[in-house]
DNA sequence: ATACATTAATTGTCTATACATGAATTTGTT
DNA sequence: AACAAATTCATGTATAGACAATTAATGTAT
């Protein structure tokens, strides 16, 4: 569906607006799907990304400002997030022993057994939200990274 | 700069999920930087956006229900945002002569005037937000407009 | 005309973003 | 060793997103 039905806007100034209003709609249609798929697991899409970030440390601990600076959003608040995982019993957090300044977060058992559940359902979302083929997804990721300079 | 430096992160799934971590680090990207330049004038992007849809009106009233399903972001609370506007004087709201369920809503002047103010720094930023040629921009456009099926 | 369903908007609650501030700890400098 | 500067994280506050519940007005069927 074009962007301008989607927002019911005919006319925009000029493309750079209209791709910015595009990739802004497409990241909230995105993220609206994904909080339905992970709300049975009572996860939210920030909280599933800091989960994701864990695992892919291979069990090794890695500091609240690592997390940050892999995350999504870098505004966002990994503090909060780490916590709100620990009362769910997906994250544990431990004195960093070489600095005390710092925390170490590590996923349980459990919070790796919920991104297990969750493999094969992200993987077909992931192609339903983007109907392109392979050719013109990887045309898309690198008009993405150059856009931002 | 790509994603992979952006998020540190080496490898991706595929380049499905790959494209998805592309579209919402990009919009984070590009709303911090919004984020920015609307401060000093005391509106954020969302509010922003609300203000845009009710210039496009050429002065008609607009209903929140019709400022809702014209949002980026669908999920979002056009009658909470509205009510922020009103309380800026960028906006008023008056009783739908025909359906009293309904508020009209109407750009003010002084919203007016914020708009204009803002209208030239949004038109460089735009150009910054996105370092793409014209030809670039339409594909990309026309990318994320098929990816949504 | 009454009963019932539908629609429009507001409000409440929880989570997250954006940003500022504060406390504890470490590091660098003299 | 003493002090300033930088860092790491936690926390407070305002705004926004996600979604449910509520209220008021309108539409519809009998």
């Amino acid at each position: 569906m074009k962007i301008e039905e989607a927002i019911q806007q005919k006319v925009f100034k000029d493309v750079y607006n209209k791709a910015i209003v595009n990739i802004l709609y497409t990241q909230s249609f995105i993220v609206s799907k994904q909080s339905s798929l992970f709300k049975p697991f009572g996860l939210s899409p920030e909280q599933y990304n800091v989960l994701r970030i864990l695992k892919g440390q291979n069990n090794n601990p890695i500091t609240v400002s690592s997390i940050q600076e892999r995350m999504l959003n870098k505004m966002s608040n990994a503090s909060r997030l780490v916590e709100k995982l620990k009362q769910k019993g997906y994250v544990v957090r431990e004195e960093c022993p070489t600095d005390r300044r710092q925390v170490d977060i590590r996923i349980t058992e459990e919070g790796l057994n919920v991104l297990k559940e969750l493999e094969n359902q992200i993987y077909e979302m992931n192609r339903k939200l983007i109907q392109l083929d392979e050719q013109e997804v990887e045309i898309l990721n690198n008009l993405l990274d150059k856009s931002r300079g």
